[in-house]
RNA sequence: GCCGACGUGGCCCAAUUGGCAGAGGCGCCAGGUUUAGGUCCUGGAUGUUGAGGGUUCGAGUCCCUCCGUCGGCACCA
């Protein structure tokens, strides 16, 4: 430790010497920061293996605290990226003193496109940029004083971490999903299905009658990893395919910006399609925030309905629809221009204008087409269909207002009944169908009189109405009144009658897994001469990233939709070509060029961190189930805290949700969800202004008179908006270091407001945390001499209640991730000490010690510092909590205000055991009562004991 | 357009979950300390809780309508 006897600031300015500078904090905070390293103070036992210290987990309760997992960014950080960490640091902290084994690290996210896209920007080769970019982020948040466990901290980019993403990437391969139990089941039980017959071929064929070729070509259409050759969206100005997820509703590219277009390419596929019930019904299992999770339910988008068959001359057609009931209304079907079936269907004389109408809708990128929602556009094509309720013959047309990518590509179009079929209707002139009797109020509302004849309605009806016309020989929804209770009926019908049965569609696709880059995990398959995909042995893991010096995707024109993707690593040529005995002998493979997406990485980073150094498997099962295990029945199981940014609501968290369902279901892990409990921090935003010309000034620069912004004696205007170069309104945690210390930029944050909202920052503001710590520094320490002021005087009565006031109310608000209500009331306290200190230069040890020890988890340098100076020789991160002495929580006397008709008139002084007749009596008993009563005669009377009491008159 | 979250002193935010609108910080005002318009100490002021309606003895809190800000989805059959 240091000699406490030199003096931190300068004599040279009118500071005293020991104050609480930046200057002091600085050199306090780097050496508390060396000593928890050598110390291992955040070291967390494991139950067993390479980090195992059995002695140490036991009797302890363990908890797993985990932040959304980084990519190492060559910008550095800003004052908003560390809000989650110092919250989670806080939080794990106040555990440790609370008895918890604590795990807590950090590592990063260093493949994928942004580290890429950076890397390309800057001309520096990824590996060399995400290295040093690593480098600086620990520095900045080694100073920050995170309590992490580094032995922990793992980067995606590490050879002997993506050995196990390749990993279990081929577990996913190896596996498919079982459709009666919805679970996923190994590869080779499937085979032993096909082999003993359990299980039909798709065609029937006996299995044995089947070439190799085949077989390998049927197990793999099963793999929840496939190759599919399927529309996917192809960005040219990134060089690469996007996932759905990862393009904006604008149609563009979430990174970059660029243009997206959709074409059909051969890609892998992962089959998270199987999993959407699961993963919107587990969600119920979750301690999450609602709004989350709406939106992955919106994401998945389960809709109920049925699946009806309609008979034309060139085949039968299968439509979804969620309304089965009004199946009897259908008056004409539309087909996406894409189905298959088009063709086929098409007449001769519709022919011409039907490949007019098919290139039209393939120029237009998706956007395009649900752009102009208001006019519907189609063509005929010259065939009908044959209602299978009503036998009607009906036109069958063609409109891109159905995509080829939801349901089946095909409706069943309800023009009385849906507004998008009655707007085609009414602009086709075909003919529309009451099912449905609208209510009265529909009627008035649209100031029409009641009538079944569709061509006086402005509109379709949507909702429950009396069903009319739907009646054929052998089915009548006529006369029934509810949806619900008519599908039941034509479902029944249709099942019965061979034309339909009810289904669920999806809005969810399966995820594009393929990026056409250099920076990320290569694929473990490689291909045979027939093209076959064979999985890379596990012992040959990791398949190495071919160091490559022109890292750089080939330049495409970005709005160019008929440019072809090239992968960088289809340039290695000796890396492409590999030898290999897959098990009928040496023979020459094609290794795959893609490489995966930066999500691979972050669907099981998590369980790395408990096990980082295991070489023979990803994860020890008894490290795994003892930090993420059920926790009883019924749980999911899964990191105890999850603290992150709403921004990967429906992408991260759903792909690793995914992953993980899979490593349970064939058996890896115990748990059966990631992330058991998630926190959604908000964002820490800024002002920014922009001059007359609308061009951003420093915002550091400018200055506020009487609420008129200026910069360089120029009036300018401001705005609200994210930290970022383009507004330049950034903030790092090196200029708050700088300013204030690690310590002060901790509480401010902690302070500022709740951890889940977002705010503007103020570093004006940050002085007031300062304040606080040199008030609470100088009521220990004589900023003077330095000296420990502290004395073995017993504290006044009145302190030690707010003692354990404070005491009471700090636990509870930091187990609840309250750190602004914490703040306060430590402020509160350490006022009070104050005063205390300022009038009889007497500080209790039995006050100060307590309140070093709740500040800790906030302001852990300097409250180690303090707890060194008050003759402690260990740090106070394992220093149990402070408890409350019950004795001092129990008021005298308590403050009840006296009401009459809910208006405050008076205030008693009660003691807490008092009854509700006494409050009455004490009320009732005083002159302001009396006199505002006025001779009334109460009629009712409220008293909540040590609440309230409320007369009411007249 | 549909869904969701949020609106409290000049600013960031509290309010025992239906019981006195104000805990804490910034800023502001005044006094003290000081070579000091800085630092530190002490004291003080600041409101139709976005608007309107309802339920209730009592509403910042619950319900309805509207306004504003932010976010998600957007022809999903």
């Amino acid at each position: 430790m240091s000699d406490t006897t030199t003096p931190f600031n300068s004599r040279t300015s009118s500071v005293p010497p020991f104050r609480y500078s930046a200057h002091l904090a600085a050199e306090l905070e780097a050496r508390w920061q060396d000593s928890w390293d050598q110390n291992g103070t955040f070291e967390a036992p494991n139950p067993a293996g390479p980090l195992g210290d059995p002695a140490k987990v036991a009797g302890r309760e363990k908890l797993f605290i985990l932040d959304m997992f980084p990519y190492p960014s060559g910008a550095g950080l800003h004052v908003g990226h560390p809000l989650g960490y110092i919250g989670t640091d806080v939080f794990a902290r106040f555990k440790r003193m609370k008895g918890f084994n604590v795990l807590h690290a950090l590592g990063y996210d260093s493949f994928g496109l942004p580290a890429e896209q950076h890397a390309i920007t800057t001309g520096i080769h990824p590996r060399v940029n995400t290295e040093s970019n690593i480098v600086n982020m620990r520095r900045q948040l080694r100073r920050l004083g995170l309590g992490h466990d580094p032995r922990r901290s793992i980067s995606t980019t590490d050879e002997e971490f993506y050995k196990w993403t390749q990993w279990i990437f081929l577990q996913i391969h190896g596996a498919w999903c079982d459709p009666t139990t919805g679970r996923a089941r190994r590869i080779e039980e499937l085979v032993d299905e096909f082999e003993t017959g359990v299980r039909a071929t798709p065609n029937g064929a006996p299995w044995s009658s089947l070439s190799s070729g085949e077989k390998h070509d049927i197990i793999d259409s099963y793999r929840l990893a496939y190759l599919s050759d399927a529309p996917v969206n192809w960005c040219p100005g990134l060089g690469t395919i996007l996932a759905n997820e990862e393009v904006t509703a604008e149609g563009r590219s979430d990174i970059g910006n660029y243009p997206v277009f959709k074409r059909n390419m051969r890609q892998w596929v992962m089959r998270i399609t199987a999993y959407a019930d699961r993963l919107i019904s587990d969600l119920d299992r979750l301690d999450w925030p609602e709004p989350i999770k709406l939106m992955q339910r919106n994401w998945i988008g389960r809709s109920e309905g049925a699946r009806v068959t309609f008979t034309t001359s060139g085949g039968s057609i299968e439509v979804f629809t969620t309304r089965p009931d009004t199946l009897f209304g259908a008056t004409f079907l539309v087909l996406s221009p894409e189905h298959p079936l088009v063709d086929e269907l098409t007449t001769a004389s519709q022919k011409s204008a039907v490949a007019a109408y098919k290139a039209e809708a393939a120029a237009k990128q998706d956007n395009e087409r649900q752009d102009d929602s208001k006019q519907k556009t189609g063509v005929f094509t010259g065939a009908t269909a044959t209602n299978p309720v009503s036998g009607n013959d009906i036109p069958i047309y063609i409109a891109d207002y159905v995509l080829m990518g939801y349901g089946t590509g095909a409706i069943m179009a309800v023009p009385a009944g849906d507004q998008r079929d009655f707007d085609f209707a009414r602009t086709y002139n075909l003919p529309i169908t009451a099912i449905q009797m609208p209510s009265v109020a529909w009627f008035d509302q649209h100031a029409i009189a009641s009538s079944a004849d569709c061509s006086t309605w402005p509109n379709a009806f949507v909702g429950d109405g009396v069903y009319i016309n739907s009646e054929n020989g052998s089915l009548s929804l006529n006369g029934l009144a509810s949806i619900s209770e008519a599908t039941k009926v034509i479902n029944a019908w249709l099942a019965e009658n061979n034309c339909g049965e009810p289904t669920v569609t999806y809005r969810l696709r399966d995820w594009l897994f393929s990026r056409q880059r250099y920076w990320g995990e290569p694929f473990p398959i490689v291909y045979d001469e027939d093209g076959r995909a064979h999985a890379v042995p596990t012992s040959a893991l990791p398949v190495l990233l071919p160091e490559l010096a022109d890292f750089k995707p080939t330049t495409l024109d970005p709005n160019d939709a008929n440019s072809d993707p090239i992968p960088p690593l289809a340039r290695v040529k000796d890396w492409t070509m590999v030898s290999l005995d897959l098990g009928d002998g040496m023979r020459e493979y094609r290794r795959e060029v893609n490489v995966m997406p930066q999500w691979a990485g972050s669907c099981w980073y998590e369980m790395r961190y408990l096990d980082p150094t295991n070489t023979d498997a990803f994860i020890n099962h008894e490290v795994e189930r003892y930090w993420m295990g059920p926790q009883g029945d019924g749980h999911t199981g899964g990191a105890d805290l999850y603290v992150g940014g709403v921004e990967h609501a429906v992408l991260h968290l759903l792909y690793a949700r995914f992953w993980h369902k899979v490593l349970h279901d064939l058996g890896h892990v115990s748990s059966e969800e990631p992330f058991h409990r998630l926190f959604n921090q908000g964002y820490i935003q800024a002002y920014a202004y922009r001059d007359d010309r609308g061009q951003t000034v420093p915002a550091a620069e400018v200055i506020e008179t009487d609420g008129v912004y200026s910069w360089e004696g120029e009036t300018v205007a401001r705005e609200y908006g994210k930290m970022g170069k383009s507004l330049k309104n950034i903030v790092t945690p090196d200029e708050m270091y700088e300013e204030f210390g690690a310590d002060t930029f901790r509480l401010y944050e902690m302070a500022m407001g709740p951890l889940d909202a977002s705010r503007p920052w103020n570093t004006r503001d940050v002085v007031g945390m300062q304040r606080f710590l040199q008030r609470l520094w100088r009521n220990v320490i004589n900023e003077d001499t330095g000296d420990t002021v502290v004395t073995e005087d017993e504290a006044p009565e009145e302190l030690m209640r707010h003692l354990h006031r404070t005491i009471v109310g700090v636990d509870a608000d930091l187990q609840h991730l309250r750190f602004n209500t914490a703040i306060a009331k430590l402020i509160e306290f350490n006022n009070a000490l104050t005063g205390l200190v300022n009038t009889t230069q007497i500080a209790p040890r039995e006050l100060v010690e307590p309140l070093v020890q709740m500040l800790s988890p906030l302001c852990p340098h300097i409250a180690d510092e303090l707890w060194f100076r008050l003759g402690h020789d260990t740090t106070v991160t394992y220093v149990p909590f402070p408890i409350a002495d019950p004795a001092l929580l129990v008021e005298d006397s308590i403050e009840v205000p006296v009401q009459v008709n809910g208006k405050v008139r008076a205030r008693i002084q009660m003691s807490p055991t008092a009854t509700e007749d006494e409050h009455l009596a004490a009320a009732m008993s005083l002159d302001a009562i009396i006199s505002a009563l006025d001779g009334r005669t109460p009629l009712k009377t409220i008293v909540v004991p040590g609440r309230t009491v409320n007369i009411v008159v007249k």
